[in-house]
DNA sequence: ATACTTAGTGTAATTTAGACACTATGCAAA
DNA sequence: TTTGCATAGTGTCTAAATTACACTAAGTAT
């Protein structure tokens, strides 16, 4: 799902927030090397120590839907547009918010931090090259980590973490999504890679590129890596025309 | 999932409603001849004419989990416990309950029918002939409508139908939950017969057969039909230890 | 007795998945 | 300038899964 921001909220006049409603977004981003995930942090205290990470999110307007309040989200801590955005799921445990921690953080930033808050979770995937993080009005800073490095997290957001890490494995074998977190000209080295990381494990190469390539969604370009302390690969883009037309027939199953 | 619904809102004191939050249930049943829906009605003025037809749903109380609430639904409609319930998603749209009649509705049945509400819809699969349909206090009857006779619902209704139907048919294509469909007892064919219904297509009976087979879940019984105008087939039951084996072996491919 | 309906069975051809090893090419380090 | 290092890029064989396809069996209904 491509969703177009379309509200500006800091120029508009600012409709209402819904005290019981919130979206959370998992931001998938990769460095060619490993799955990162856009973190957000906020000190408790004046002197940012003792600090909680925690998923970008906010309430939502009552007058905006769920898929744009994501997308609103994304774009005030990333800058980006009309970036892959799906949602993982609604998650609302009445105690997913009642710790200490999370009730200091939400006393610092909310209206009403006693209500009983239902969260959209959504996650998406960009490239992490584009993104300019800004530090939003829900969050003091914003930082990449890596999947595997992350261990807990505020509210229930790991638990949302890990869903919407499900929900992306499932999705790609079904559908290649994966050129989202890659710049337009990439190697089929590096979209293996990311295939590696996102399943966590090893991928033959020469299964995976013969995979790849019947598909036929791959353009090749007549320019190579340069600098590279090894022989250059081709770059290739992502041939979209292609895509849709093999999405038409039905294709289904890209599983490793 | 099997979800135990753990409250008695009838009998305890009443926590209070959240007026954001609602759950919609799809329940699905199976005549062993087409995929049904259980579907509520509403008249709008007393005598019943001009009725609308929606999916059971309620607000959710602030003291119970998405699940919980859901499964409080499927039961004070059913009388069922400890049935599959999974999620669909949030569905939320600003403007998802504003025509005038699904206002009139809402009029009749909401503290603040004019709040903005955000559902967290969720299907189960129900045995039919287990159900004992009662009118719950959301509900002024409830009957079971073919699936694809049904071509229009309140509210954002309809699509929250194709939502849960396009879930069914994936997570059927990974796990065989056929079988919350069907009575303890069935043939072959009947399970068959389901596939076909849900997936809406015709399957090669050799071929189903062969490969549900070679799973090794069906325990054959020492019963067969009777009073069927033709080859009296033998009954199976689900075999559930060899399922879960299954499970753990990481069985994940099922299609049609 | 005959017709009707669904049960139940096997094989062959094709496609897909999975395992596996070497040469090529550029840079870096000695 | 030679050597080492790292990744690119390529093909084949085997096993397994998928697909297409047609007849006999055993009951009930007429």
């Amino acid at each position: 799902m491509q969703v177009k921001n379309t509200r500006k909220p800091k120029t508009a006049l600012k409709p209402q927030l819904n005290p019981n409603i919130s979206a959370d977004c998992v931001i998938f981003g990769f460095d060619f090397d490993q799955l990162k995930v856009l973190i957000i942090r906020r000190g408790v205290d004046a002197n940012s120590k003792n600090t909680r990470m925690a998923l970008p999110g906010d309430l939502i307007y009552d007058t905006e839907n769920l898929d744009e309040a994501a997308a609103r989200i994304l774009n005030e801590l990333t800058g980006l547009d009309g970036i892959f955005l799906e949602q993982v799921g609604a998650f609302g445990d009445p105690n997913r918010i009642k710790t200490k921690g999370d009730q200091d953080w939400l006393k610092s930033v909310r209206a009403e931090p006693e209500a009983r808050v239902v969260t959209v979770a959504y996650y998406s995937l960009v490239k992490m090259t584009d993104c300019v993080l800004a530090p939003a009005s829900f969050a003091m800073s914003a930082e990449w980590v890596a999947v595997h490095d992350i261990k807990e997290l505020a509210f229930d957001h790991f638990d949302i973490l890990q869903s919407a890490l499900k929900k992306l494995k499932e999705k790609l074998d079904t559908q290649p999504i994966g050129f989202n977190l890659l710049p337009e000209k990439f190697t089929i080295g590096q979209l293996h890679k990311l295939y590696e990381a996102i399943l966590d494990k090893k991928i033959d190469k020469r299964n995976f590129r013969r995979k790849i390539i019947k598909l036929n969604i791959l353009t090749n370009l007549n320019e190579k890596q340069t600098g590279v302390a090894h022989k250059p690969s081709r770059f290739v883009k992502f041939n979209e025309k292609n895509y849709r037309k093999l999405c038409e027939q039905g294709f289904n199953n890209f599983s490793f």
